[in-house]
Order: structure tokens, then C-alpha cells, then sequence
DNA sequence: AACCATATTCGAAATTTTTTCTAAATATAC
DNA sequence: GTATATTTAGAAAAAATTTCGAATATGGTT
């Protein structure tokens, strides 16, 4: 499949806001309606636009007390670890999971309403998971930044 | 402003999908359609619902080396901290930053294509800013979990 | 350069969705 | 219990998306 500059614009003005209407896109790119139209498709059956979604404001809702948190297996042997990602990536808290080089295994951004909230998370869910060695976490003071926008 | 158990389920399937009509919203709320797009202006008036995005795949683009950085910045002065922050975040690698609590200052999460470019961005970007004292790079191996479903 | 096959583009029409409007129903406050 | 908001619903209007056929451009082949 091609994917030509106008397909990069194009991706970089709905990954901002995927609510802008095919006209204005069209205004933006001098295109017509129909030709912005049959890209953003092309780029949705490609594969490329994973999907829409609604950004929620973590305040508004009382969820803003994020928590980084390193997680070592005890072993790491294949069993555990398709174990491990299966059971971490179920959990509410945990939005994002990655599996790392260096002296840790994993990193978990968790996000809770508060420290309580995450006692209990660490009591409840974290801890109980099968395999996990140690754990080291680090509290978030300030959100720097946040966006969900590649540039390429 | 009132935020009841449907606003609650309404901001749960925006968020997993935003292309939805409202008619869709509107049978699995129980709603007439009216009322669905009543409470979504309501929603995006107040605050809960800070936008509509086009999630893009990474692996598509060619991004998908992702490189979480610690940083230390030299001194904690109030001077340095908001010149960095300011810096930090129009570099359109750093996806996420957060100062943290712990024995680093800062957690950066950096997207680049591959590790070149991750060298690139350090040497001519990272490391030409101005108050970084040492960093600390974790190389992400695989990402178990990405999500950007807020739940509450 | 001429040719073909494939892609993309355009504008108009059809369809669907959003938005507005009015009135009825429901809830809230006094 | 009555008055005042708020929410809801259905219909109509406005706007957006989607489809369609034709025109234009693009890339590869001879």
C-alpha cells in the first residue's frame, strides 16, 4: 500500500482531533470530500488507525493518582511469563505493561484514585498474581506531558 | 454538575469507541438518541471528555521503539525544574514525562523507530538540554498492555 | 512516446447522522 | 402539593457521511 505525505497530514490531523468533519479536512489538505474520504478508509482497512476513542479527563472522573511500578519474576522461565501477561494485562489499574531490559523485568503505569486506592491494589490484585518476585514503586508528583500523537 | 451511572457508561463506550452513532449509544443505554446527545454535550462541556483522537499503529509508521529515560536534573531549583519541563515537552519523541518521586527526578517515555534514532535523539536532542544532570535508559522489549480506558 | 491497467480524484445524489426544536415526562426544591 | 428546573422523547431541519459514475492522474511495459 502507498502512503503518501497527504496520508501522514491526514493521519497527523485525526491523531489531534478525529472529530473534524471530511470538509475540513478536505479545506486543510486540497482535497475534495470524497478523495479525504477514501483515504481515511484506505488507512482504517490497512490498519493503520487502530480505532477512535474518547480521551477522558483523569481528574474530572478522580482518577489521578499514578503509580509507576517495577516488577521482578521470581524466575524467568516461559511458563511464568505468558502467565504474568495474562493476568497483569486483566487489570483494571494497570493501562500500561511493558516488558523491559535491564535490572527490572516489567514496568506497570498504574492509575488510582489515590494512595489508599493503591494499597489496596497492591494488597489485592498486584501482589496476589502468581510469580512475581519483588516490586519497586514510584509515585507520579506532576503529569508533564501526555499525548497519544506520533509524529513521523 | 451531576455525573450519574449512565454518564459513567456512556464515557465507557466512548471510550473504547468514539465512532459509535449515537442510535447505537442510544439502544445499549436505553436512551432515545436525544437524550444520548444531550448528555455527551453535557460531558464534553464540563470537562470529562477532553477530545476525540484517531489512535494510530505504531508498528505501521515504523515507531516502535520505545525507550522509557530516567533523567536527574543537576539541582532542584524552581529555575531549572520549569525550563526543563517547558523544553522537555516539545520534543515530539517524549511522549510522556513525569516527575517522579524516588531516586530519580524524571520518567520519560520516548517513541523513535529504532535504535539509531534513539542514539540521534539523545545526542542531539535529550542531552543538549539545559540542567540534566545523569540519565537512564530501559529498553522495552515488548508492550504487554496499552490502553488509554480510564475506569471508574 | 503510446499504451494499458490501476489508483485517485471529483461533484452530484442518496443515505445516514447530527442537531435543533417543541412538548411531555420526570425529578428537585420549597 | 405546587412550582421550577432538568431530562427525555419524537419529529423536523441541517449537516455529515457514503455511494456512484465519470474524469484524471500514475506507474509500468512495450
Amino acid at each position: 500500500m502507498v502512503f503518501d505525505a497527504t496520508d501522514k497530514k491526514l493521519l497527523e490531523f485525526l491523531q489531534k482531533d478525529s472529530k473534524q468533519t471530511n470538509k475540513e479536512l478536505s479545506n486543510k489538505l486540497n482535497l475534495s470530500v470524497t478523495a479525504v474520504y477514501e483515504r481515511i478508509k484506505k488507512l482504517e482497512k490497512a490498519g493503520f488507525i487502530q480505532g477512535y476513542v474518547a480521551l477522558v479527563d483523569k481528574q474530572k472522573v478522580e482518577k489521578n493518582f499514578i503509580v509507576f511500578c517495577h516488577i521482578k519474576l521470581v524466575q524467568h522461565i516461559q511458563e511464568y511469563v505468558v502467565s504474568f501477561e495474562r493476568e497483569v494485562a486483566k487489570l483494571n489499574e494497570v493501562l500500561e505493561c511493558y516488558h523491559l531490559s535491564g535490572d527490572y523485568d516489567y514496568l506497570l503505569k498504574v492509575l488510582v484514585s489515590d494512595m489508599s486506592a493503591f494499597r489496596e491494589f497492591m494488597v489485592k490484585k498486584l501482589t496476589t498474581l502468581k510469580h512475581i518476585g519483588s516490586t519497586h514503586s514510584m509515585f507520579v508528583i506532576n503529569e508533564v506531558k501526555h499525548t497519544t500523537v506520533i509524529n513521523f
